[in-house]
DNA sequence: AAGGAAACAGACCGTTCGGTATCCTACCGA
DNA sequence: TCGGTAGGATACCGAACGGTCTGTTTCCTT
């Protein structure tokens, strides 16, 4: 939990799911003020000028490092998603216990998230949902992203003994994109209290034999 | 169940959650041109220019009737949102049964909306997610929309006997909007099903008298 | 001490943005 | 016949956009 040591090579456990390494070369401050202000007020209304400003660079500098401003919105997603991803696995896997403790965890994480000041909601949805959508561009990229956490869920679904890993997965994939949309709108941490209680007996009763998930899906 | 009559033209039940009515007056093509723009490539994204082209009007036009852009998105929204609602609480309340029939019809309805060629996801979500997300513009605009659809919900949870409609309503409301995002970043409607799937337990056993809702919560 | 890379400042480019002004055309009811 | 209204065409405005340019400062290396 407690981490040492710099950054770039380190190993270090984030306590934050984003973005603000603590990298002070112009990259790194560019890296971080896109990150802001693309997240906060959106790509497309978030201009060159105001990204210098707030990393204190200068325009060259941005265009000698990223060549352009679409370069640098993938830059800033790639890395975000790193951060974003590896915060979320580490906060289910870290103290440990069986599968079930583990993926019980993905909500009181995620709430945390939500109540942070800088939570913004998902920068990959927001970026499908400004952009058009009849391209392939930021929904691969966004699917990419959601197929990595969705895996290692789905994983921990098959240690849990669930007989549908992939369906239990999706169903909290719904879940959890739910609660950050929700949060996003309402600024309210506490729905993810609410995904937690829907979640709460898909892990439970996932064991037990019952109807197979795709039998169930023909009954509707 | 079909009510005739009260407002401007003719009252029919919609067969699509959205923009197209059939209103042909240069004000009626605008604003069917920028809800297709704005829902398809971002509010942001789309220019003045492109809104007139696609409508086949002048800007003279658009900022007689509309005053500026800002206006526009807003009655953009208000529509879309009337709209919508109207299909949305429709599909529900069309074709009656008791209130688990009528939740039951939600994602089979959503699903036959994410299949549509123009389902570019929800306007309010994505609206707030391209915009300040410290501003309440578009965020009260959405969370009033939200409200009045959790309303209905909450109000057929109460029918259905659920010991806690305001909770029921809202874990569906997680799962409506998860399956939005994820149907319009994946562009697969099957996402519905798995929505349905998660629904199905919470209207079957929320009749029986169990823990409280927010006992459980606790116990998390 | 000298050299060079990296980052700085900021003027500048062409384009597009939201928005305005002027003039024109067509229709419609009195 | 008339005037009013609704809309179309187009030229234009200042500001902001993404991006380029020239030139200066800083600092590490040797």
């Amino acid at each position: 939990m407690a981490k040492p040591s710099p950054n770039k090579t380190s190993k270090q456990k984030s306590q934050s799911p984003h973005g603000t390494s603590d990298d002070e070369s112009a990259r790194g401050r560019l890296l971080n003020a896109a990150t802001h202000l693309f997240c906060k007020n959106g790509i497309n209304a978030t201009g060159i000028d105001a990204i210098i400003a707030e990393a204190g660079t200068a325009k060259t500098t941005l265009y000698k490092l990223f060549g352009s401003k679409t370069n640098l919105v993938n830059a800033v997603l790639e890395s975000e998603g790193k951060q974003w991803r590896e915060w979320f696995i580490g906060a289910m896997e870290e103290g440990g216990g069986d599968a079930q403790a583990k993926l019980t965890r993905i909500f009181p994480a995620l709430k945390s998230w939500f109540a942070e000041e800088r939570f913004y909601g998902c920068p990959f949805i927001n970026a499908v949902g400004e952009h058009d959508k009849d391209a392939k561009q930021f929904r691969s990229i966004a699917m990419k992203h959601k197929k990595i956490v969705l895996g290692h869920i789905e994983k921990l679904a098959g240690e849990l003994g669930s007989n549908d890993p992939v369906v239990l997965a999706h169903q909290l994939g719904l879940l959890i994109d739910g609660a950050i949309v929700a949060a996003m709108v309402s600024r309210d941490p506490g729905v993810a209290d609410t995904a937690a209680l829907t979640a709460g007996p898909l892990l439970s009763q996932s064991k037990p034999k019952k109807k197979r998930a795709a039998d169930q899906l023909e009954a509707v």
